[in-house]
DNA sequence: ATGAAAGCGCTAACAC
DNA sequence: GTGTTAGCGCTTTCAT
């Protein structure tokens, strides 16, 4: 269409097309004070024909502000993050404000990196997932001058604002719902990720939890890397062959669970009489196998929707700047692996 | 640690607190030019006491250089886009590069809107996924005066660049094989998606496949949204269920076929004699099903690497700037439920 | 309703 | 090896 060209294009060369001044079409551009309907035409039609597209680096640059929040998180593979971007983008959608993503790989170094990255661009504001950051990063926080969120979990001080659910808290409960329901020589099954603070918390209230009752873990294994489903099914099949008597299998998360849960069936076990299992996430991508995991909601898409909120209330000034502390209570869905409580 | 404080640093205050012109703090700040080992200590050493971010947007600004490549995919959810993000992570992880995200929903307008909102920070390079975009999008791409690489679809002409496979030929070959292992009442499963041009050009590769061989589709159904798992389960069900003699069900999917896979063998349908499943993708994830689906593996990692070798390639002027326009082969997995090939 | 001037924080290009 | 000058393309502010 256009013959080939170079130089982008500018506000001076809209101006000169449309024989207006460039300040005249800034405020076109941005819907800002008063033009005539004219004029504004005028401008509209010559940008559109040139095909001009707004510098927002030299816009930035002059209004000193940038639209853009800060998300770091782990892992996009999680299933766990796509689901609180959701959140955070159904609020974000409704204003100025765009998400920008980094990922930090659960390493803390990197997440330093991204956030001193993402913070160059001056940013309206973060959000982090956990509390757990270099003290570089938190220095860099408190520096920045800008809201910042930090979320999923909230056994800790935040730097600011904060978003979540106590991983602890929901390792107890569900430990606790365990020991209700009878099962008495239980094993854990997760991730061998020492930076996976939120998995380790969990891990800790739950072993609280038995303990308060007498027990403790029966038998553990974890694992790295690899088909999450197909590493529950190793590892289910690891801690029965090595500790037969097990009945109760407690997952770090869902997709291991599911794995286990396949297994288990397969082998014939009589489920959750004989044996239970439990996940943790309530992910929904699951539905559709054999048997419901019990496990319990991370409640992602409203760790996301807050966040957002906070950030969009105190970036822009709009909506109410409530409560900055937040802890979400998830709740434990039994599904069809773990017996109801004894009397 | 540091007061609060409103106004972000600048090079002024570090030049200032270090005594080294803003030039010269500069340059040591982003390791350009000569500068002698005592300045470069004295400049760092102020810039972490004051917890310096440098400011990126003036830096873009004044060098009219911004190191970031738009990537604009439909979707973080489909499982498909995370591993191309991986693969261009991989390649752009070596160079100054970085990628930012967009999603488009799968809908023409919203790619336009997101396009156009990501080239107004002026990147590198675009990489956005399919070949089917608005006319506003085209034009804004080849005005844009950057590499862009169209990735996924290889059926249409490109912008500039492109990296991907035929959608079309992969559901022909999928369809000549199925016929090759003597399926012939066949039934077709996916999602109820206009714009999803890529299944799309499957489904018609597919129909043309079994055309030649004299077969027509003998049932089809389509889903939109819920848990494809789920989906995959109810749709297998209907099928079955209104067209008992089916031999052969095609999914547009891995995760629905899943879902069918697990619905077959509760069924006690025997697989893959009495009856066939194939899905699409080569979801890893799914390895630790019962059987393992029979399926073709859409490349997405190499597609993501050679999309990013292109754009670094051209933006960087290093490595080779090879073949502009990449086919890739994928290759048929039989898995469990697709029988040989009779004689 | 429109325009002119100044400057956002940095870097390219050129002195020294 | 280090400093100076002049913008980058916009928006702010103030004038008209």
């Amino acid at each position: 269409m256009t013959a080939e060209r170079r130089r982008p294009l500018t506000l001076k060369d809209v101006s000169e097309a449309s024989g207006v001044s460039e300040m005249t079409v800034s405020r076109v551009l941005r819907n800002r004070g008063d033009v005539s309907e004219k004029t504004r035409v005028r401008v509209l039609d010559a940008a559109r024909a040139l095909g001009y597209v707004p510098n927002k680096i030299a816009g930035a640059l002059a209004s000193q502000r940038v639209n853009l929040v800060a998300v770091i998180i782990p892992s996009m593979s999680n299933l766990v993050f796509p689901e609180v971007m959701m959140g955070i983008s159904e609020v974000l959608d409704d204003t100025p404000l765009q998400p920008v993503v980094g990922l930090s790989h659960y390493r803390p170094e990197r997440e330093e990196a991204v956030l001193y990255e993402m913070l160059s661009w001056r940013p309206s504001g973060v959000i982090l997932a956990g509390l757990e950051h270099t003290d570089a990063a938190r220095a860099m926080l408190s520096n920045a001058g800008i809201p910042v969120v930090e979320i999923m979990d909230t056994d800790g001080e935040p730097v600011d604002a904060m978003v979540g659910i106590s991983h602890r808290r929901a390792g107890r409960a569900m430990g606790e719902e365990i020991v209700k329901s009878g099962y008495r020589r239980v094993a854990f099954l997760g991730t061998k990720m020492p930076l996976d603070h939120r998995a380790r918390k969990r891990f800790e209230g739950f072993t609280q939890a038995l303990a308060k009752a007498g027990i403790e873990i029966a038998d553990q294994e974890f694992y790295a890397g690899g088909s999450a489903l197909l590493k529950g099914r190793e590892m289910t099949e690891t801690v029965l062959t090595r500790t037969p008597d097990i009945d109760f299998l407690y997952y770090s998360n869902d997709m291991i669970g599911a794995g286990g849960l396949l297994y288990c069936l397969e082998k014939g076990y009589d489920i959750p009489a004989q044996l239970g299992l439990a996940g943790f996430n309530g992910v929904n991508m699951l539905k559709g196998l054999p048997r419901v995991l019990a496990t319990m909601d991370a409640c992602r898409f409203e760790i996301g929707h807050k966040a957002a909120e906070i950030i969009a209330a105190r970036a822009l000034g709009i909506g109410e700047v409530g409560e900055q502390r937040i802890t979400l209570s998830p709740e434990i869905s039994r599904g069809d692996t773990l017996r109801p409580p004894v009397a």
